[in-house]
DNA sequence: TATGAATGAGTGTTCATTCAT
DNA sequence: GATGAATGAACACTCATTCAT
């Protein structure tokens, strides 16, 4: 009988955490309080501490849960057998969706990233399962010779995953949608066109094209 | 009768400014306390006040003078005649020399920036800025032919800066250092090589040559 | 579920306002600090705002409740059939064994209403509430032929109202308790005795007969 | 030649009381800052220090000066040879005129004194003062056989004085101008007519004689 | 498990006072 | 005399955390 109490504790951090990410995203990690999570919850502030021993380590928990979404996007766009571009607009359009202009928790966790070494691990090792769906997608774009053989895919990976993190900055600084959905998709293209000089471009693909 | 004259006051307030952007980068804006910034620059706490009325009036002035140097760096590198994957490299270099691996404060900046209308319009200024900067820089290299004439300069230029932030967002999550400079290099010729496929290249310029 | 049920709210508000009124009152209530009413209660500086979102309502709530005592005094002196000098004397008796000599806070209430519309109203609302209860009383004195029919019995009333906080002026300026009460008497006695030159004053009252 | 100095320190002084005065009676003793004293008088707040040791010392200079002004008007309306009742009246007049409602200092001041034994003995030597005029006053008028001979003139002098002060404290609460006149002018015949009866007053003096 | 009253260290801010100029 | 920059001791208020129930 112990064994539904642990998926039942399991299932209880979960609505913490989510009730977390709102509320951080909302305020700001700093200035949210315990009372605030507890509230959006709808519990009373004693409990989340029977599941998490600090805001610290609800935090954290947070941040390690919150890559799981952009992951399910990532493979859910990048992984079939279509046009990059496609896949690179049908990502943007999901990250809106799902984050609409909420993109402050993720400078709250590269902020607190940069003083906290084991949040910076964590976030290493997030950033390196998302290169490697990355990759594995753009390795199948390279045997059907739309990339350059000789391309540097680790490099290029890791500048489009920059790159969208990029895009995220211009956002939270204003920049409309369009033009960021523009940007975005331009620099996509260029990244993984550029070598392909020589491969036809099933079609000729344009930001024009998919912009929304 | 101000015996100091009124010059002092403005130096006052930098040497505050200066203070805080080390002490926020140090410990994140929320966590620092004006104490720490007093400390920092080597005063007593009511001083501050003397000069801004408050914390956030304090980080606001900050948010504002901090893009100076970066657009120092910006002109420094990318206004002058020639390859612009020197420029590129050069800008690396310089910005990991200013910033070291300091960047915990942008993403205070863009942190706040999600839920402080002021600062996000003040950010997107600056932007504004960059962009411009940049965009003479590439029309220059248009003209030249290095890039293609139907590109959408714009549109490479707001993804050449988003590309920078991103990669210092791959930086704070621990990125080697080598690494994030291949990302940036790789990706930024990419930004611009892409379509000048008929222009040639002075001489085939790949990251490792201007690798450090 | 609250298991100390709401009771338990109310009374712990209670005991902070009375608390608050010693200390208001013995050092003022802009010198008094947070903690001393917290320490005169027996509890942390927190515990005070679960109950008061700050000094200013704590001190509203202490305006409020303070008219109170002088309200039952006032009841349980001039309600009942008797020689009013008596009713007089003894008033300014009670007065004196509940507040001593602590009349700080009385003036502390009407400093702070010469600045503050809405305690302003308050304090109206109580004298009213005063002017109710010595109307009635004088009333009946009228009724039974003690005070002249053409008196203003409204302007009378305020002017007993005043006299009496006047006399708490006098004393808080060190005038000694028995000529503070003679004074109070003496003027008392002129205030509903002076067209009473045909009623005859069951027994003749002076200040002297009921002077403790 | 050091003659003129203390003259022109005297009159810095009395500037420097006269703007307390305003300032104090606008905010509060204790809210008030030597900043807007400072502003008040137009010079800096250094300079005030040049003539008061502490915001203290300047508050009793304050308390000591403020009651010249009431004297001033107390004589100038006590002291003729007339009916009494248009005294009053012109008192409070004059009262009005010269305080509008700006009646917060004076509970400022019984509000310290209730804390501050000197404050307290400075206030009761100035009552003293009122009361020699008053007193003084009364004795022409029992002299003329306005008022009985075997009243207690001290007792009906302290309850006068009481009365205008507790007239102040109504008015604070904010008792409309008129009534709060009525009850002064009916409050003040009834002290000194009571005892009158067989006196003839020259005339028959209501408030609404003189009601303005 | 869950509650929410209580704690107390901590923080931004104010302001009387000082003092070099 | 006069200035105003600087000080530093307070103080109102907050909030992560604890714990009796």
């Amino acid at each position: 009988m112990p064994r539904v109490v642990p998926e039942y504790k399991e299932e209880a951090k979960n609505r913490i955490v989510l009730a977390a990410g709102r509320v951080f995203s909302e305020k700001g990690y700093r200035q949210a309080t315990m009372d605030d999570v507890a509230k959006k919850v709808g519990v009373s502030k004693g409990a989340l501490y029977l599941y998490f021993a600090s805001k610290e380590e609800l935090f954290d928990a947070l941040c390690r849960s919150e890559p799981l979404a952009l992951r399910d996007i990532l493979f859910s766009t990048f992984n079939e057998n279509r046009n990059y571009m496609e896949s690179a607009s049908e990502f943007f359009d999901k990250m809106v969706a799902r984050y609409g202009s909420n993109y402050g928790l993720s400078f709250e966790i590269f902020s607190e990233a940069s003083r906290n070494p084991s949040l910076k691990r964590s976030l290493r090792r997030t950033q390196e399962e998302y290169a490697k769906v990355l990759i594995s997608f753009f390795e199948q774009l390279r045997e059907k010779g739309f990339i350059r053989k000789d391309s540097d895919l680790r490099s290029l990976t890791y500048a489009s995953i920059g790159l969208w993190n990029g895009i995220e900055t211009l956002m939270v600084s204003g920049l409309p949608l369009p033009e960021a959905k523009d940007a975005w998709l331009e620099g996509f293209k260029a990244l993984f066109s550029h070598s392909a000089s020589e491969a036809q471009n099933p079609e000729p693909v344009t930001p024009e094209t998919v912009r929304r």
